[in-house]
DNA sequence: GCGGCTAATATGTATAGACATATTTCGCAG
DNA sequence: CTGCGAAATATGTCTATACATATTAGCCGC
């Protein structure tokens, strides 16, 4: 009967769905439970670590361990590259550099990006040159600012935003749709320790959906 | 110089970042860096499959560990509840069920979510009563669909969807906005083994921002 | 060269024991 | 009763060892 963490989690989820252990009890300390379960304690330890990832359990030490009051399942989103999430659904990727300007301290960058030759998202990107001096030199028709960043600039931390806004008049000629359709934008921010890396604004191509497992 | 798997894991995202481990390339064996660095392989191990959580690398038995290709970084998001939202936020949370309609199978209700008093989103929802009879029998004038079944219908899986979609005519009237006005709309459906549980189109008030940090 | 069986091997996991660390609890001084 | 420091304690982590498992590499017969 040589149970496998997997097993030990299995068992601690069922006592939680089932209310055995309602939310914001305590449960039973790691080593009582090795005990009953007929398992290491370094065994329970992972099994109950991997729900309270997942947001089931919440543990402190010293404290113990309860069942969190609002189990809220979490899903996972990777940051968009574009050509990865195109190519991956069977399609040709493309871009096009719509527009590029520098001054001493920013590079503004355009792009449309295309599947199978249909538009697909139109990008606004700013670029810090004193946090990425490389960027200036480097020619964006051949590969998207989108890819090389993620490639060449890794980043401490950032924000993600995802929000309805109506086309603008250049996204609208571009996405070949009317001025005002309702776009799916997302804005993001990117930080190394030296500060902003950059800013993008990327508006989807009308209906675009992003879609995440749970 | 007793090493804890965190200082490990910075070790490891330092070769990736700098290169010195690129992408694609296999990196030396768990037993030979446990070696190299001075700790056992268990703390190896941990460091290394934290790196392949996050999708920096990937491993295969037997094949080792490599850098992934792409190092796609990724973002948690929590599957909303409106009122833990919206309090969160330091407001206060009200709702109101606008229509309930029900025969032998399903059940449909529309909500509209309130924080402080104004417009929050509009809730459209279906749950199956052969898969959640005692849905039948709850009063989702007190509590809120989206609330009481986040409670009690512990879900197996499930996707979520957001787009941008413009105001239909019943959303307009309760969010206050002219019909046609972007908004961002969150489509979910959620799973147990006895099949679908509910289904919701969520559509919220103008200018709404879903924000990740990544 | 090809198909398939077998051995080799890197990661995955279980275990007991030890120590580290964050918190709480409790006793003591004031 | 109050505040503070010390002891108790549950989780966090490291170690060494052993075995499990997936997958590759290599051998063999043809």
């Amino acid at each position: 009967m040589t149970q496998g963490w997997q097993d030990i989690q299995a068992e601690a989820l069922r006592r939680i769905q089932s209310r055995e252990w309602p939310p914001g009890a305590q449960i039973p300390k790691e080593a009582e439970l090795a005990a009953e379960l007929g398992c290491a304690r370094a065994t329970v330890n992972r099994a109950l670590r991997a729900l309270a990832e997942d947001g089931w359990l919440e543990r402190r030490r010293r404290a113990g361990t309860r069942v969190a009051l609002s189990p809220q399942r979490r899903a996972q989103m990777v940051v968009p590259v574009l050509k990865q999430e195109i190519e991956k659904a069977g399609k040709t990727y493309n871009h096009r550099l719509l527009h590029i300007h520098s001054d001493a301290n920013e590079l503004q960058l355009r792009t449309l990006h295309l599947a199978d030759g249909a538009p697909y998202a139109v990008e606004d990107r700013i670029i810090a040159l004193d946090v990425l001096p490389q960027a200036a030199i480097q020619d964006f028709t051949t590969i998207s600012a989108n890819e090389w960043l993620v490639q060449n600039a890794p980043f401490d931390h950032g924000t993600m935003e995802y929000s309805a806004a109506p086309a603008e008049a250049f996204e609208a000629t571009h996405l070949s749709c009317p001025e005002g359709t309702p776009l799916l934008v997302l804005t993001r921010e990117t930080f190394s320790e030296a500060g902003r890396i950059t800013r993008v604004r990327m508006a989807y191509a009308p209906d675009h959906k992003v879609r995440l497992n749970i």
